[in-house]
DNA sequence: CACAAAGTTCGATAGTTATCGTACAAACAC
DNA sequence: GTGTTTGTACGATAACTATCGAACTTTGTG
């Protein structure tokens, strides 16, 4: 399957906010600014199906948060920071400076 | 009815994404900034039902994104831009400063 | 080739949400 | 009192969402 990404004009904030307001995929995205190295979908330890990280690595990435790109056998998905920073400046930063929720 | 209000510390980051991330809400939330009077909740000409206009408010209360104060007839509405700067600096500026969509 | 690893796709389901219309309540004006 | 204004409560409905398991695909490894 082809993987769409928007691009950067087409972020849209309504997206970017409902995307981030499930706190798997807060939490996700926290990660990810953390290790600013792309890293595989299955490397969030996370108690859910399989499944249920498509949807959410699904969710983020047409929401235009992250980029995914095939690696092999995995899936290696990255921040688009550059790009959210350039659309939505100050928005990541607000987000990512309070206190991580477990999720 | 009583009109709950989450304390400052209680206003959860997914529940405030996830108010914002509604572009009726967005829009309300944008108005009250640029005009910091608190105004009533029927200034707001959307072309949505008096009962839709209820269900946003409540949401964007409940969220802690906005303070309601029944005052005569009317009610009105003012952002909670205090609790938010301090729980989540930068956060609404961020999204304020984000060109408006009409609703 | 067979097998393992990493994700996706396909229903299914239970819960949530955005919307509406109608009926109701509270405060005010007359 | 009778209305009027402003908003709420209550169903109802259609759409969306978060979750799962099972089957599948793709890539790499032996």
């Amino acid at each position: 399957m082809e993987l769409h990404h928007p691009e950067r004009s087409e972020i849209e904030l309504p997206a970017v906010l409902h995307a981030l307001s499930d706190p798997h995929r807060l939490e996700i995205v926290r990660r990810l600014a953390e290790n600013s190295e792309p890293r595989p979908c299955g490397s969030f330890g996370f108690d859910i199906s399989k499944s249920t990280m498509t949807h959410h690595f699904r969710t983020l990435r047409e929401a235009g948060v992250i980029r995914q790109e095939r690696q092999g056998t995995s899936k290696l998905t990255e921040l688009r920071r550059d790009d959210l920073d350039v659309m939505y400046p100050g928005l990541l930063d607000a987000v990512l400076s309070s206190k991580s929720v477990p999720a």
